[in-house]
DNA sequence: TCTATTTCCTTGACAGATCAACTAGTGTTA
DNA sequence: TAACACTAGTTGATCTGTCAAGGAAATAGA
């Protein structure tokens, strides 16, 4: 998960600490989710769905949103499907394309977790003021630019 | 791999950044290590052993520096050992524990590597400042406590 | 209009993460 | 010393990440 402890130069440390707290961040939501049934990427693919409408949206599309490799998001939507989450079905315009469309159940699935997640966000940055956050995101969107 | 981008709450875009972030700097050390056929956990655990010295560490040591659960390190272990580059014996001691050693093939592997690594990690954090560096470090190590 | 290329997606194969269940030694204690 | 719990590690199963290869539809060019 994570570069081994050994440290010698700052910049290791600094390195390290961040995707220690990638990974701490990736745990929290992935015990929010458990009781659900739902895997962290899972619940990405759901709300990137629900975010799209009942239009739906292709499965490239999908994988664009998540910074993912498309063949892990076909694997995912199909499990999704066989939960009964999402549905898809070939677009007429253009027949190689699959719209991938959440379904009610994935919508009250998501609903339920809603405030969870709100709480969780909360819990994760419960130790920065706001300005700090804002630091922290400053910071962290100018690493390896 | 990171969590999705329809964004309201401030928070929830700070978590995406650290996130995304975490991915950026696992996918460059990745690449750099992909030439030599190592995955990024295969050489943590390399780097472990080698800090570990001639004498090698058992199995759950080696898990706990990693912070990552025991039946992912057997395995790692086992591609590793299958490669040449670690090689185990059972301790005498304690009978239940293996001991894991790095060979002189992964030393010399990992000395390949230190360069890379090293400007792999001024790669990372080039556009911030020493101070920024601290910073960042400080406030990711306050994520999640 | 027919071939060549590109795009969208799927499949196969393997590394890795995580959980649950299990084996084999160790230690403890009655 | 026999029974019990504990520790170290392995194995199996499922999910995910990634690469390489490929099928099928769409598009471009001759």
């Amino acid at each position: 998960m994570v570069l081994n402890t050994p440290v010698e130069q700052p910049s290791k440390e600094t390195i390290l600490s961040v995707l220690k707290a990638a990974d701490r961040i990736r745990r929290h939501f992935t015990e929010i989710l458990k009781p659900c049934g739902l895997t962290l990427q899972q619940f990405n693919v759901l709300r990137i769905l629900r975010g799209a409408g009942p239009q739906g949206l292709p499965t490239l599309e999908v994988g664009e949103r998540m910074i993912e490799k498309t063949p892990g998001v076909t694997r995912l939507l199909d499990r999704l499907e066989e939960k009964g989450l999402v549905s898809r079905e070939r677009c007429h315009e253009d027949r190689r394309q699959q719209l991938c469309t959440r379904t009610q159940a994935a919508l009250d699935l998501l609903a339920e977790l809603d405030e969870p997640i709100v709480q969780g966000d909360r819990d994760t940055l419960a130790n920065l003021t706001a300005q700090e956050e804002n630091e922290l995101k400053d910071l962290t969107s100018r690493i390896l630019r």
